[in-house]
DNA sequence: CGGGACATGTAACGCGTTACATGATTAA
DNA sequence: TTAATCATGTAACGCGTTACATGTCCCG
């Protein structure tokens, strides 16, 4: 594999299409946001980008779906040189990811600035947080069965046909992993948030 | 502030030198190798340019300093412009964060590839995870005290002035508050790590 | 005598973000 | 009538990475 042919993002997409099944780019866009969003953020723009180069690399085809009275759709589908990628690239090693959080990085110069500030900046981070792990436990990140992705509308023969990749009725763990770790994270996330707080806070006298 | 002006590693750069004192970007490179590395990646390129940057916003100012038998270095100094846009920066709450780990992209389509694959990435995580949980229990991040930075060689009078911006004796919790942030984050992605292999490993019958 | 540390830069390239653009339908 | 949903795109911009470039000193 050449260096510049392909980057998480692309293989992001590679494995919506081969999950779920056949879809167009704003199908895609959905998904990444209802499935991935907190762990890679994506723009539209960015997906219509690679569904484009992963059609040059013969990982993807697409077909024209005419309909009328609403805007035409492009719908994905994934080769065999497509899952050939994929399963390639599952058995290369990953990188050690890197925190890139701002917030850790204003608080490690937390001295530089005001203390209420830092406090005020834990604050929105709690709340924040707190959110993201109440979306975890309600719906599991949101992953919807293998190949049991349907969008709304008449979406056409195409949207209904089933996933050509679903592997039967073998239940798949990995998802609930994910979900599982997104779970735990939060969750110490906001311990340290808490401990942290402690820490920062301005004392007042009549307390 | 006007978009596009200052991004997180700009704010990391200007933070260590607030922080330890005036310092070549051959220094701040070394300085985020050991401090920062973990949290936000940092080439030589980048920091050069960012000190480029920061020079021409006013924010910190060069000085040439000419050594025998030595290349010149280039002193960079935090400017009390500088040190308000950092305190600006503290008053402005950060975006909440997204992983970006491609080990957990990978294992979300664990099951378009093989087991023993997505097995192999989890143990080469788990070896990789231990290492850094290991470096941050020896040292704390390495983050020497405020003000106690110094290179070795004679690196003239700049290198020996006391820094300017310390702020007596009072300590300083943020680093130790980081540096607690890391080590139950490894912690945790450890524990996960090791109950995801439990769970993908394939059985073998002879065990 | 080669390799590491010291010290600073340029060039190429692309992901990822933000903004701009179009235009139909449907529901409040 | 205002706004959201559906649906796809282009353009600008810069962070961040990788590779290329130069030259001295010091250690084994």
């Amino acid at each position: 594999m050449e260096r510049g042919e392909a980057y998480p993002i692309t293989y992001g997409i590679l494995g919506l299409l081969a999950y779920w099944g056949p879809m167009s780019g704003y199908d895609v866009k959905h998904m990444f946001d209802h499935t991935l969003a907190a762990m890679w953020g994506a723009a539209h723009s960015q997906i219509y980008k690679e569904l484009r180069r992963m059609k040059e690399l013969g990982w993807v085809e697409m077909e024209r779906e005419e309909r009328e009275s609403r805007p035409d759709r492009k719908v994905y589908t994934v080769t065999e040189q497509g899952l050939e990628a994929l399963r390639k690239w599952q058995g290369q090693p990953a990188e050690i990811m890197q925190l890139r959080d701002e917030l850790l990085l204003k608080m490690l110069f937390g001295s530089l600035g005001e203390p209420e500030d830092v406090a005020q900046n834990i604050r929105g981070a709690i709340v924040r947080h707190e959110d993201r792990l109440r979306e975890y436990r309600a719906n599991a990140l949101n992953i919807p069965a293998r190949g049991a992705f349907q969008r709304g509308g008449n979406a056409g023969e195409i949207g209904k046909r089933p996933n050509p990749y679903a592997a039967g009725d073998e239940e798949d763990v990995y998802p609930a992993l994910i979900a599982h770790f997104g779970i735990e994270f939060e969750k110490m996330y906001l311990r340290w948030l808490h401990e942290a707080l402690v820490v920062v806070e301005p004392k007042r006298s009549g307390d």
